[in-house]
RNA sequence: GCUCCCAUCGUCUAGCCCGGUCUAGGACAUCGCCUUUUCACGGCGGUAACAGGGGUUCGAAUCCCCUUGGGAGUACCA
């Protein structure tokens, strides 16, 4: 095992996001590159918001995904401790102690109002809009260290040194933080829990995280980030801040944007192969500008290198097209039981494995997704009444339909057999053909519409064989009346 | 506002780091044609992009600067 250590972070304030469920899979794969750990961390330090059935849920959504980690709140390596933030509060306070003792954080007693001022008046000066209050003075500190100790709650925050910073970021290259960037900011909550950019790297230093994949949102925080590893003397991980998937209106993907979390998708039947497939063509290009690819196919050649730097648009197109082209990979037995699972699949179950599988084979060309085949077979198969349709008003006008939907009517009559053959089929052609001199568009067109109710569908010759006779019957008379 | 990031077809992107092989390649979508004596299959093809301006260079999609545009951050949220 390499000494590469990537987690996936998410809070449990919600479903799993689509773009969370995507830098999920990168560090997933990252990991599985090469040869690493993947590691999932609960980030529950916003009480408000956090939740534990949403963090099953999501924990439940990249299973489906087929993101699995290596190490989690469920399965804890015992030489890094506990997996929720909320469960680690005292190496928290621990380490801000010590920031507390050198120096480099103070606690601080100004109340809500007071901040705001301070920043309504920075904005009215046209200054920096960072804490200038007295407590970050040395000289009021052993008076807040007498508060503290009388039991007053405070926040601690972090003396943000007055010098720019510079990451080397694997995605976007070198980024450098001026010196005004950030004013000195909160660590400690007054309620006792961590902030994020500070407990991010209190795990991340603690959990030996050797490179942190991440949306590009987090790009600006990384320099307090890397503040708080400067003051720790902690070895810096790896960075790779990736660019934020984006709606058709160019803004970040968000609920307005429509389904956004990964169980809406699961509860319409995507296929979690799809999913990952497409999530990985946002973002990322695969070296042999392949388009269609199984996760595993990526185990050997992931790599950081081949992140565009640009936001990305999520389009459900392609999402549709990517998932067709995975269900057409899929084996007929793998493809038939998963068809079996949908609903109102009654009628196909019960059929032979024979005409289950040219079933299949007949309408994977037209299938998107596994839900298409019962719909498919209803309308196909199943539907005796077809709608008339302006397209099949128009075969039903030629002079040469009439006698063809009587013709078959005849000899749809003297069938006793459940099922016609292909066989069948063909000498009615063949009559119509040669006894009817109805020959090309008129012949076709006008079969179809007698025998399906439809001006077009898949080949009549795979059609007709799988559809029952007493079904035939019905649609003939239909359009004979 | 300030700060950071980014900029190739409508969309996702290859190419950019290491300038010539790029009259810029692929995919989705779209359009057209062909074939299957029909059509929703299949095959082939078309439309469509280096944001603009300067510079460096014999030569720039590729390097530099500016402008414009887009994204993000600016919390005792993450």
């Amino acid at each position: 095992m390499s000494n590469v250590r990537v987690r996936f972070a998410p809070s449990p304030t919600g479903y799993l996001h689509i773009g969370g469920a995507r830098t999920a899979l990168y560090n997933y794969l990252y990991a599985k590159a090469t040869g690493g750990t993947f590691i999932l961390r609960i980030e529950d330090t916003d009480l408000e918001r956090s939740n534990a059935e949403y963090e099953k849920l999501q924990i439940d959504d990249l299973k489906w995904l087929g993101i699995h980690h290596d190490e989690g709140p469920d399965k804890p390596n015992p030489k890094y401790g506990l997996y929720r933030q909320s469960e680690r509060l005292d190496i928290y306070m621990k380490y801000a102690q010590q920031l507390i003792d050198k120096g480099q954080a103070y606690y601080d007693f100004c109340t809500e109002e007071e901040l705001e001022a301070m920043k309504a008046k920075a904005e009215v000066e046209g200054g920096d809009p960072h804490y200038s209050g007295k407590w970050r003075e040395s000289a009021h500190w052993d008076e807040a260290k007498k508060r503290v100790a009388a039991g007053e709650k405070t926040a601690i925050r972090f003396k943000a040194p007055k010098k720019s910073f510079e990451l080397n970021d694997k995605v976007k290259g070198k980024v450098v933080y001026p010196d005004n960037m950030v004013g000195d900011f909160v660590i400690m909550r007054s309620n006792g829990l961590p902030t994020y950019n500070y407990c991010c790297v209190i795990d991340d230093m603690l959990m030996d995280i050797s490179h942190v994949i991440r949306g590009e949102d987090h790009l600006n925080n990384t320099v307090r980030q890397l503040m708080i590893y400067e003051a720790l003397g902690a070895k810096l991980p790896e960075f790779a801040h990736v660019s934020l998937l984006i709606g058709h209106d160019r803004q970040k993907l968000s609920k307005r944007h429509g389904a956004t979390s990964v169980n809406l998708y699961r509860n319409e039947h995507y296929l979690p192969e799809a999913m990952c497939n497409y999530l990985c063509l946002l973002g990322w290009s695969h070296p042999d500008e392949k388009d269609i690819f199984e996760k595993s196919d990526l185990f050997s050649i992931f790599s950081l290198e081949r992140f565009s730097a640009h936001p990305a648009m999520y389009d459900l197109e392609k999402l549709k097209w990517v998932n067709g082209e995975h269900l057409k990979k899929l084996s007929n037995p793998d493809l038939i039981s998963l068809i079996e699972k949908e609903p109102e699949t009654d009628y196909f179950s019960k059929q032979t494995p024979e005409w289950k599988n040219a079933c299949v084979d007949l309408l994977k060309k037209y299938a998107v997704f596994t839900t298409d085949f019962p719909k498919l077979v209803n309308e196909l198969i199943l539907n005796e009444n077809p709608e008339m349709t302006d397209p099949l008003k128009e075969i039903m006008g030629w002079e040469t339909t009439p006698k063809i939907i009587s013709y078959i009517a005849g000899e749809l009559d003297k069938v006793n057999s459940s099922y016609l053959t292909e066989a069948e089929l063909n000498v009615w052609m063949d009559h119509v053909k040669k006894d009817m001199a109805v020959k090309g568009k008129p012949l076709f067109q006008g079969v179809r519409a007698a025998l399906t109710g439809h001006d077009h569908g898949p080949d009549l010759k795979f059609l007709i064989p799988l559809t029952p006779v007493t079904v035939l019957k019905k649609r003939v008379a239909q359009l004979k009346a």
